[in-house]
DNA sequence: CATGAATGAGAGTTCATTCAT
DNA sequence: AATGAATGAACTCTCATTCAT
């Protein structure tokens, strides 16, 4: 299931040819986050990593083609972002506290590359759809999770779990967006990054009307 | 308070000057719709507007400040969408229903300049600004109303109002995004919109802990 | 001798039109002379004389024709400088000193005029021989001078008057075009006015090897 | 100290870039000496030189840089004219003679170059400070010559060196410009440049109040 | 006599991509 | 595998001049 649109070269075999491959898009992530898709030039990529024009199009054929190995770079972290595994059995406004906060972190971490993705998604269909993949998959685990609850009657029957995933699940990326990219583009004063979480899975577990237990208590 | 960017030139006292710059803003709403703001050209508007590339510039200094000008004009229908109003002492989940329906058809009637706005505040700070604005009027009108029902102890006290409106919030437009924007331009099969709308208005319901009396009712 | 290219226009005969002819002209010389010709817009002249762009053309056919209107005013008080004539009787030296004085002084009443001429007549044909025709009128009445000062045995006599003339005319043009246009336009320190009159009229007196009697108590 | 305006682009290392660089400033100095700095389109120059418009900016930022470029060729013409070193122990007058007549020389040699310089200083700031630098090497050294010549005794004692040197400068270079640019730009029978020498050299040497000895005789 | 909107050719400039070396 | 000069289409923007009102 290849999220990222396919490469049109093959990867490098020697070891000089993978170095400067890593080069371009070590120095095409670097420059993208600093000055955006639109006003990054290539030769900007190529001079911050010490090479020429003509060598770019010896591994990429695109400047969306760079892009894309940039963006897969952070895939596995944003679609697997907890780095200790949850057990489902857990109580389950923990686990979903403790879920909607690797998510945040996950942003926290890659929110340069989320604004860029964001960035593409609104302007080339290519980039739409990968971001689409991987706004689904996030989607679905959350549907089984609330389909699970709903088994095990702990939550709100009456909701349809793929609807109701997809509006929790855009709720959490959207405040996660406002809060690392917007607010920080603008230069706002950094805003409650405790409360929002509070007030996010609080509201999450509201919504699928759990039981309330222990909100909030998830560290 | 102006949420578009000033004009830098002056509205025209003529006849002729105002059906012109008419005629211009049309047409960019049109090209842009059609093209996104990146790949409109402005020879494209002027033609479209039947005149020539200097007059644009009797009216716009830029691409951006028509866009400001064509933004502008479905500004009030999005931020107040609804034509009739609602009664704030009918039922409380009857008016979130409504409310959210008037949200949802604003957006469906706006799509396209939504897709747009959310393409260029990706791209221009100066949009980005006015996009925040419009989200803020938005967030602080549902933070009002989550707090008066609060008051009336009709919702979940321990809820920070503004925090919890931004979530919803979010969770609404996002969803109005995704269903009006990214779903059509995939050419995805029509999504369920009553089924989005009763989940979304259930959701923000069990949310803030009304009772739940009535809902899915709204129609 | 129309030392100005002709107006291709009439001149106005109402009151009206001779008021707004003025204005135009007024303003023209000041818009020029802040911005230089070149930077200067049509529309920039039509606004400061408070008319439309469309009346410009009822008095001239160019942006050309209304320079060598303003070019015009200034004519003959560069042409004779002089408020009060001297007498060609009076000690040559100090007739030379009066003249020059007289040169510099006028220079500096219409040296933003000067720098004008000096731009477009290295820009535009038409200009170049109004210069000339002033420069040689110039030429001509120093000439004049120097072979009446020969004549009476005053003057070096294997000077040819034609060529001399040229030559100190272009000394004190020059010198003049230095002080009061480049120096200002670089922001210099004033240079020292008399010392370079003093100077001037020196070199001037010793170049035609008039007796040196009085040099210098010209004032 | 670099009298032309600093190129911001790097000077090119391959040979055939040197080439198509080169192949540029000719093209450049041919089209500006043609057309003058105004009516010069830099596809013209382009055209001229074989290369696509790109390509200039590969080596220019703009008209202006090139122009700099090709001004800076006939620098040190300009500046240093003698092919062969006057000695300074010369007579005195043969020296202004023998120094005139170069400059003359080198003046006819760059005469289109000169009236480019003329033009451009008039609009362009930049360029203006180029030949202000220029004028004021040539002022200084004859300033130098002047104030030795006074310190031997053999030149008028009265004469502030540097302002009787602006004030020879001035008069040499103007009669310059008008013999080999504005007589040749309006197709006037050509003047009497021998005399024109004869004259000037005359003129200096008598405004010094030298010796008379030999003038005319330094051929 | 005055208006001012409309014109439109043409300029300089950018940069992803190609290709001879 | 690497170079970097060359490409050229396409863009936005300007402003003297015209003309219907």
């Amino acid at each position: 299931m290849p999220a990222a649109p396919d490469s049109d070269r093959e990867l490098p075999t020697t070891p000089r040819g993978l170095r400067t491959r890593s080069a371009l898009v070590a120095a095409a992530r670097r420059v993208f986050e600093g000055s955006g898709y639109l006003d990054s030039r290539l030769i900007d990529i190529t001079r911050a990593a010490q090479c020429s024009a003509g060598t770019f199009y010896t591994y990429f054929t695109s400047k969306e083609e760079i892009l894309a190995a940039v963006l897969e770079q952070a895939r596995d972290d944003m679609l697997h972002p907890g780095t200790e595994r949850v057990d489902p059995h857990d109580d389950p406004v923990a686990v979903i506290a403790a879920s909607n906060r690797a998510y945040f972190e996950a942003y926290r971490r890659n929110a340069k590359l989320m604004a860029l993705l964001e960035q593409v998604s609104n302007i080339d269909p290519e980039f739409r759809r990968l971001r689409r993949e991987r706004a689904d998959a996030f989607v679905r685990r959350n549907a089984r999770s609330i389909e699970s609850l709903q088994n095990r009657g702990l939550a709100d029957a009456e909701l349809d779990p793929l609807l109701a995933s997809r509006a929790l699940s855009s709720m959490i990326s959207r405040l996660a967006f406002n809060h690392f990219v917007v607010d920080a583009a603008d230069d706002r004063a950094p805003g409650d990054y405790e409360g929002l979480l509070v007030t996010a899975t609080r509201l999450w577990v509201n919504a699928l009307r759990l039981p309330l237990s222990d909100i909030g208590d998830d560290e």
